[in-house]
DNA sequence: ACCTGAACACCGTTCAAGT
DNA sequence: ACCTGAACACCGTTCAAGT
């Protein structure tokens, strides 16, 4: 089962979101097709297995640093989940579509609200919050990687954005003053900073709702 | 090129994202495979286009209310849009993958930047606030429709949570004490409640980001 | 438990050709 | 501009069978 999970991954590694399939993994692995079905009862339950290896290679990388502010772990948290997810970007589009069900998926989940409840969440809001911010890095990571082949690496972020911002400058001014005047702001979408810029807002509106300690 | 989009889109809607292949959308309209890429260049243009369609649909629900405060008018512009795509499930998926780069998209972008600009937020903030609930919109339905067969319509929202409950009655109170314990509002994250909350979160970020009148 | 051959009902896409 | 036949190189999945 680890070396079909295994074969599967690379082959998104290495040839993106369309690379992957029960045939090609059989020949990554030197067998006939139909030999997969004796390890995994369908596709499906293939790309669910592909979800919940890299939640497990995102929960090594994910050290809980206790000193700082709560936002602060919160923003590293996120950044690093969203590290490694940039880091497999042929399977990003999976995190969308198969649900995050496994122990590893929980796992992650139950270390969030850990975090989120002793920042002084109430904890129906720390569950909120949770979802919230998973939105926010599955989201911006799919629609960021969405414009890429998937292939790994991904090309480096400022040649992504100059490549948005090369698009964008066909944006008719006149009919589109306000997207045309922020073409700049709107190449880096795909960015870092946006990510986080974004992340800030959120976490400055989850301030509000923590409750006097 | 109009009858293939359609087409394309109605197949969507009543079989799921699966239901889409250039080869169903010619037995649709009673023509050879083929004969398809005499309107569209190839698969993925046909599906930029019905994200096109979709968002056009969209475009014309989206009536901008000039009253109220301007969070009220950004939450109702958000949740129209959720109502829209919620409307094409089996489509949803596509927004996370095909670029939104047409005319259509563009237009919404305006609208959306302009109420944000109206409200006071610097016009760089602006760009990267519209794209943030932009993230908070797509990634919250493609995550809720992910959870479904993507027919239309979609089961309703309560059965929905309700499955989602009797799910995570099995997730172990000993190891995720959190999680266990919060249950009953993480089955309600697939909900028009929680797409509010976090829009409401969202919003308070972005009001500290409001300039002074 | 692990693997096979053979088959079924599908895919997207290209090319030369016809009206 | 619109459509076709024929073909190519693929899919996921099932079933009966073999070790």
């Amino acid at each position: 089962v680890e070396r079909v999970v295994a074969a599967a991954l690379s082959l998104l590694d290495e040839g993106g979101p369309q690379a992957l399939s029960v045939r090609a993994v059989a020949g990554h692995l030197g067998v006939r097709p139909n030999t997969i079905y004796t390890y995994v009862p369908d596709r499906a339950a293939l790309e669910r297995a592909v979800v919940e290896r890299i939640l497990a290679l995102a929960d090594a990388q994910v050290l809980e640093s206790r000193t700082g502010p709560w936002s602060r772990r919160v923003a590293d948290y996120a950044a690093r989940l969203r590290d490694v997810l940039l880091d497999h970007p042929g399977a990003a589009t999976l995190f969308m579509t198969a649900p995050m069900d496994g122990r590893n998926a929980l796992a992650l989940g139950e270390r969030l609200l850990g975090l989120l409840v002793d920042a002084g969440l109430p904890p129906e809001d720390a569950s909120r919050a949770a979802y919230l911010l998973m939105v926010h890095v599955l989201g911006s990571v799919a629609l960021e990687v969405a414009e890429t082949d998937g292939t790994r690496p991904l090309p480096p972020e400022a040649l992504r954005v100059a490549a948005r911002y090369a698009a964008l400058s066909h944006v008719p001014a006149g009919e589109y003053p306000l997207s045309a005047g922020t073409a700049q702001v709107a190449a880096a979408w795909v960015s870092r900073e946006q990510f986080e810029w974004g992340l800030g807002v959120l976490l400055d509106g989850l301030a509000a709702r923590v409750r006097p300690a």
